[in-house]
DNA sequence: CTAGGGTTAG
């Protein structure tokens, strides 16, 4: 294996799986290029092997300093290396070089033949335990440094206080920091910087001002670490204090240092800031590029963030690194734009990126974004290295796009591995629960999550919040809302998108109203939740004014969720024709969910000219797209054109697709009981059967005193569908919820397709007879059924 | 031959 830097970059994310193959050490530095050199080595060892040993040593430096540590290896096992410095060397070779569980195992060999350890070599072994996160192995170090007298020197405290930061235990750091009788800058940076390395950054500035009140001047190191404290806390005032102090101490040609403040901007929402800085700089690096690439992907901006692309090649004559690429991929999702992905993809294979992985993770969340889990799934399961972030990222993209038992079983699967779950994972499982096992097994995940320490987590809560909703719950997830402690920009997008969802378009804007007058900031998917809202409610003119504010008011660009918005605002206003050109005019290619839109549109406007067009770009994309043809074939029924409905009917067959089967589901306190249209198959079928009827009986007792006959349609005849329609699955649902939970309790019922018109006109007439609540979630929308109304005012 | 730094996946 080639010692370049690509690779150690990989093996530096990868030095667990490094160890664990327990490939002996000598073989695993083997390359061709090396062999050149070491065959040179050999030459120039076997002549001065009677040489000086300051002569022996210096060659081995040299190995050391130009990373050919296969040949170091070689080399030092032929010279004596009886002394510290020697082994030393070697030692630093591994370190620098994210070789961090050679380096342990040579200090331990070290030992093993009776070679002190001294000042020098533990910072490095200490960096390597640090690193390779063996906390196990610090701690003996650790222990052995009062032994040996060296727990005073301030080098080895030094590195002690860095090395519990990284493997999180940072009372221990600060037990180092408060016991060392002298202490210099370089302690004060390691504390400062290892306060954000735990995510503290509070506590790091706090530290930073405790030094200047000291008297102790803060150099190019302290103002980053604390640059980077003032990011992950979002406090922009103190890093514009800290950027004035930068220019007024004269640091500010230092590029780490104007990258840093670029990279604060960004996270504070201030790209406008950003971009300022990153033309001041000069040269530029690729650092400084990734970071402002990251900074538009961030602030909602992909398209300023992939014409960097171009732009760092032309301006700098720059190629993208791993990390270009990873912050890029993001900006493709937003973007909706799968070509532009899969070609950063390609390009990563043929730079010999991959495997990375951060870079798989990326890739995972990508191809999830783009709604292709199997791609997703085909890099997961072909990683070499997985780590709790790609099980997560593959838990999320399986629950994102419907693959919710896969997701489930994941979850599973993750379980029985060393990996302890974390917010996120929770995060990313709450929806899948919602989706396929119920409120019943949500409720528990809940109590679950109640118990344990994410219960103050916004980032899980929102997802309770969602899953709540999702379940019909409205008020549920309200509450949990209400009493989230820190409500941040992702629980106002979720409680705004519960409203949408239910059909309640006016609370979704009031709620954003609110949102604004408690001064958060809204991003990208405010505005998903909010054009969600207007399009479901049918608020065109609203719809049309938030979609134009978020570009002018809040410069976010729109992304392809924005624009599916858009295009069900025109497709229900039957504007076809500017539906048409709106999708000609999108900077992004239209997808599959854009073109069904369409599609839906011209389905509900009986235009079948442009339903055959749009049918015909649909396949082009997703050739086996089920719903297309459904809808095709429907839309042919309705017009009676039965031949059609045939031919449709028979390709699906030649293609082997499957209509999705209607199904609906009422959850009681122990079971889930889900019904298909004529479902005779549960067990109280007869009871269910008997209630509808008496219900059927009274809905049309009802009808002939103060409604018109029902106007005779020959075509009923013919459609086998409407044939039985009495018996659809939302029906049978409905009524079993109503004869099994508390009378006055609102009915659930939950549906996996469109609800039709002919259950929403009978379920409208059964909250009458009934006096219940009965709320129909179908595969869009809620519809909240009382004394004869229904929340979607009769439109979805 | 000595410790401390920037960009990265949810």
């Amino acid at each position: 294996m080639a010692i370049t830097l690509s690779h150690c970059n990989y093996y530096h994310h990868h030095q667990h799986s490094l160890a664990s193959r327990k490939v002996p050490t000598t073989t695993r530095f083997n390359d061709s290029k090396s062999k050149q050199d070491s065959t040179a080595a050999s030459a120039v060892v076997n002549n001065n092997l009677k040489k000086s040993r300051t002569l022996q040593t210096s060659i081995l430096r040299t190995h050391i300093d130009s990373g050919h540590l296969r040949d170091a290896i070689s080399l030092f096992e032929k010279i004596n290396h009886s002394d510290a410095y020697t082994w030393n060397l070697m030692i630093r070779g591994f370190v620098n070089n994210g070789f961090f569980w050679e380096a342990i195992s040579f200090y331990r060999r070290m030992g093993s033949e009776g070679v002190p350890a001294d000042n020098f070599t533990y910072p490095f072994v200490i960096k390597a335990c640090g690193a390779s996160f063996s906390l196990e192995e610090g701690e003996k170090v650790h222990g052995k440094l009062f032994k040996i007298g060296l727990d005073s020197d301030i080098c080895v405290c030094n590195s002690l206080i860095s090395m519990y930061c990284k493997l999180g235990f940072v009372q221990c750091a600060e037990k180092v920091f408060e016991e060392m009788l002298v202490k210099d800058l370089v302690s004060w940076n390691s504390l400062i910087s290892g306060y954000v390395t735990v995510g503290d950054g509070r506590s790091s500035l706090a530290r930073f001002l405790e030094m200047q009140m000291l008297g102790i001047k803060p150099d190019r190191f302290t103002m980053i670490s604390s640059i980077n404290a003032c990011s992950i806390e979002c406090l922009i005032r103190n890093g514009k204090e800290i950027h004035s102090q930068v220019v007024k101490c004269g640091f500010e040609l230092d590029i780490m240092i104007q990258t840093s403040l670029l990279d604060m901007y960004s996270k504070c929402g201030r790209v406008d800031l950003a971009e300022r800085l990153f033309h001041e700089i000069s040269p530029r690096n690729v650092v400084a590029w990734n970071a402002m690439i990251g900074g538009y992907v961030l602030n909602s901006r992909p398209l300023d963030s992939l014409a960097c692309l171009r732009k760092m090649k032309k301006d700098d004559n720059l190629n993208p690194d791993v990390i270009t690429l990873i912050n890029l991929l993001p900006s493709c999702a937003q973007l909706g734009a799968f070509l532009v992905g899969k070609s950063i993809h390609g390009y990563a294979i043929r730079k010999g990126f991959l495997p990375h992985i951060f870079l798989e993770t990326a890739l995972i969340d990508v191809y999830g974004a783009f709604g292709k889990p199997k791609l997703a799934e085909y890099i997961f399961d072909r990683m070499a290295e997985k780590g709790l972030v790609t099980w997560n990222s593959m838990i999320a993209t399986f629950a994102q796009n419907g693959w919710n038992k896969e997701a489930l079983k994941l979850f599973q699967e993750l379980l029985n591995k060393p990996l302890i779950p974390d917010a996120i994972t929770m995060a990313s499982v709450v929806p899948a629960y919602s989706e396929v096992s119920s409120l019943r097994e949500g409720k528990q995940i809940h109590g679950y999550i109640s118990k344990s320490e994410h219960n103050k987590n916004s980032y899980i809560l929102n997802s309770l919040v969602y899953m709540y909703a999702k379940c019909g719950e409205l008020q549920t997830a309200r509450e949990i809302f209400d009493e989230i402690p820190r409500r941040d920009v992702s629980s106002w997008n979720t409680i705004i998108m519960a409203y949408a969802i239910h059909g309640f378009g006016k609370e979704s804007i009031e709620l954003f109203s609110k949102m604004r007058d408690q001064s958060i900031e809204p991003n990208y998917n405010t505005f998903v939740s909010l054009l969600t809202s207007c399009s479901i409610s049918g608020m065109v003119d609203e719809g049309w004014k938030f979609y134009n504010s978020m570009k002018t008011d809040y410069n976010i660009d729109c992304g392809i969720e924005h624009y599916g918005c858009i295009l069900d605002l025109l497709g229900r206003a039957g504007d076809l024709d500017r539906a048409k050109s709106f999708i000609k005019t999108m900077p992004i290619a239209a997808t599959a969910r854009i073109w069904g839109s369409l599609l839906t549109a011209s389905k509900n406007h009986r235009n079948i000219e442009l339903a055959e067009l749009v049918a015909e770009h649909i396949f082009r994309v997703e050739h086996d797209n089920t719903g297309c043809y459904v809808l095709l074939s429907n839309l042919y029924a309705e017009v009676g054109r039965w031949d059609d409905v045939e031919r449709i009917k028979s390709l699906m067959e030649q293609r082997g697709l499957d209509k999705t089967v209607g199904c609906s589901i009422v959850e009681t306190k122990y079971k889930t009981h889900r019904f298909i249209n004529d479902d005779r198959s549960h067990i109280q079928t007869d009871m269910i059967y008997h209630v509808l009827g008496i219900l059927l009986r009274k809905i049309e007792e009802n009808r002939s005193t103060h409604c018109s006959i029902t106007k005779f349609r020959p075509i009923d005849l013919k459609n086998k569908r409407s044939k039985c329609s009495d018996y659809h699955s939302v029906r049978l649902a409905t009524c079993f919820g109503l004869i099994s939970t508390k009378v006055g309790s609102p009915v659930v019922v939950r549906k996996n397709t469109r609800v039709c018109k002919d259950c929403h006109g009978a379920i409208k007439k059964i909250s009458v007879i009934t006096k219940r609540e009965i709320i129909v979630g179908d595969s869009k929308v809620f519809h909240h059924f009382r004394d004869g109304n229904c929340s979607c005012r009769d439109y979805w």
